[in-house]
DNA sequence: TTAGGGTTAG
């Protein structure tokens, strides 16, 4: 647990309220309300000069009445400054203290204030929870916040609605899901903002059904949705590629009059661009009214998973000329367009100018895209070199994009020595430690690939498991590599036997290095066969008319062999496949992918 | 005086 340590004031340096003057009550109530009126910090600043000047400063209800003034012109650190000046605070001004710094930047302030009002003897009450939890959930400081909820049942404040919602929230944005929900099930009231954080809690940690599970379980119990519950909805169903879901609910959206907010239009476009074609995407942007940059940077991504990264540029120029102003999510969305569709100049162009330009200074986020940008072209002496010139520190994903740029072009050497970089920052994430395997496979060379995978098992370390979901009959079916446990897996398995000597004669060579066991070529070929977006794929095609489109989601990137096998496929049965991989859409029709094959 | 939030690399 982090020590909060306060510094108060010595006692003799205090106002002192009995060596005071008494002033006149007429002149203090003006001064009170002149206090309440003040908008701006520079008039406020004359005005405490005035009470400091007619020894008014003594009096609580001035310094208390100065210091919120302060907090409500934005002057946080006048208002600190003041607020260690008062001998007695109440819990009012305790609290309105710790609310005002628990925002991002001052989060750990918020905590410290909590700190000292524990110490100054007052007790905490049930405003000051949601305040100090907010704080905690903004750090993500778990720790802290399991000691906020044990002081919370000792100051008895555990069963009121609002603190309860904090905690619910508190254990969600410290992924802390299971105990959130624990407190979400003991709560004696659950309102619509207690169901709304826990729906929201379950999104924002990748459990996306039981988003949807619950957003259902809110319903049923007559507690009617509002827009804040639709934003985590849509967002899971974009994340699991559930489309018929997400009409519905975008149906639901255009009842209730919703999805005339900005931010819910918003979240509606975003699970279209995540589970479908651009053309409605496209619709759902030019119908939405009052686009704002989120909007706007929101079809930049869009254009970008698909592909289409001159569209993505094109829109970014007319959001600016409509006036908008791009954040760094805005450069984010466009650099990766850039990335997928291998624009490397006009991707250096925007990385150079952003910052002049545009006011935007690149962050970690940006150089990761600008070394995909360059990587991914081969460049990746020059990528090295972005790398180690960056004034930033670089962090493990960075060097990851340019080990994934090693692996599509096949640099063993500069891969290794990005291992031994990434082994060194001991980062956590096992897909560096495939990639490398991977480039280690397609050499053949075993003993490496074996040699990793002891130092992935020495650090705990485990593959994360390739998981494809497809969306049928209104529910979610969910396929591993090689898994039996589908109730139709019999007949998905005789599908896939009868479809590969189909795909043999369009010439379709498996390309057995993607499967990473020292096994025999043949029982490779039948490892690839069974990866998971094959089995689903074929549970689609077995259970839909010629015509309609299969829609996969993929958690890993897409291997090459299967990316090879699928665009043959979709050259044998009359289905567009559409697989969203975790970086993009690949769009398969004809024996041809949108991706135009630019990430391998 | 109290809460939940749409775009973001690989």
């Amino acid at each position: 647990m982090i020590e909060y340590r306060f510094f108060p004031l010595p006692s003799s340096k205090r106002p002192s309220l009995s060596s005071s003057t008494p002033p006149h009550s007429h002149e203090n109530s003006h001064i009170l309300s002149l206090l309440k009126s003040i908008s701006h910090s520079h008039h406020l600043k004359q005005l405490h000069a005035k009470i400091i000047t007619h020894s008014l400063q003594c009096l609580s209800s001035i310094l208390t009445a100065t210091t919120l003034s302060y907090i409500s012109t934005n002057s946080l650190d006048s208002a600190l400054l003041l607020f260690r000046s008062i001998p007695n605070p109440s819990s009012f001004l305790w609290n309105t203290m710790i609310r005002a710094c628990a925002t991002p930047g001052d989060f750990y302030l918020s905590l410290l204030l909590y700190s000292n009002l524990l110490s100054s003897g007052l007790p905490p009450d049930k405003f000051t929870f949601p305040f100090a939890l907010k704080s905690c959930a903004g750090l993500s400081n778990l720790a802290q916040g399991i000691q906020l909820h044990q002081h919370s049942i000792s100051f008895g404040c555990h069963r009121d609605p609002f603190v309860n919602a904090a905690l619910v929230d508190m254990y969600c944005k410290c992924g802390d899901v299971c105990t959130a929900r624990q407190v979400f099930d003991t709560m004696p009231n659950r309102d619509l903002v207690s169901w709304t954080s826990m729906i929201s809690g379950y999104a924002h940690n990748g459990c996306s059904i039981e988003t949807l599970d619950f957003f259902n379980n809110m319903q049923f119990s007559n507690v009617k949705a509002n827009r804040v519950g639709l934003l985590s909805v849509f967002l899971a169903c974009g994340r699991l590629g559930a489309l018929r879901k997400g009409e519905r609910f975008h149906g639901y959206a255009i009842q209730t009059g919703f999805l005339e907010d900005i931010s819910v239009a918003t979240a509606v476009l975003d699970m279209y661009s995540k589970c479908t074609n651009l053309g409605v995407v496209r619709q759902m942007f030019d119908s939405a009214n009052g686009k704002d940059v989120v909007c706007w940077s929101a079809m930049i991504a869009s254009y970008g998973y698909h592909g289409l990264g001159k569209e993505a540029i094109y829109t970014f120029d007319q959001m600016v000329n409509a006036g908008l102003k791009p954040n760094h999510a805005t450069f984010t969305c466009l650099l990766a367009a850039c990335s997928h569709s291998g624009l490397v100049e006009e991707g250096r162009i925007f990385f150079t100018t952003m910052g002049a330009k545009y006011g935007v200074a690149p962050n970690l986020n940006h150089y990761a895209c600008m070394v995909d940008i360059l990587g991914r072209a081969g460049k990746l002496q020059e990528a090295e070199e972005l790398i180690a010139e960056m004034p930033l520190e670089p962090d493990s994903s960075m060097w990851g994009s340019l080990l994934g740029a090693c692996r599509i072009h096949g640099d063993l050497e500069l891969g290794e020595k990005i291992a031994d970089r990434l082994m060194e920052l001991d980062s956590e994430y096992s897909g560096y430690y495939v990639l490398l395997s991977n480039i280690y496979a397609a050499r053949s060379r075993w003993t490496d690939v074996e040699k990793l995978r002891k130092q992935m098992s020495e650090r705990r370390m485990r593959k994360e498991q390739g998981i494809s979901l497809i969306e049928f009959n209104h529910q979610i079916h969910k396929f591993t590599i090689g898994e039996r446990s589908h109730p139709q897996s019999v007949e998905i398995y005789l599908y896939l036997q009868k479809l590969y000597p189909l795909m043999k004669q369009l010439g379709y060579v498996p390309m057995v290095e993607f499967s990473l066991h020292d096994i025999e070529d043949e029982n490779k070929e039948m490892a690839l066969s069974y990866h998971s977006e094959r089995l689903a794929i074929a549970f689609g095609l077995m259970n839909t008319s010629p015509g309609s489109p299969i829609r996969i989601v993929k958690n890993l990137r897409i291997c090459r062999d299967c990316h090879n096998a699928i665009k043959i496929i979709s050259q044998i049965v009359d289905h567009v496949i559409f697989v969203r991989d975790m970086n993009r859409f690949h769009h398969f029709e004809n024996g041809v992918c949108s991706c135009g094959d630019y990430c391998f």
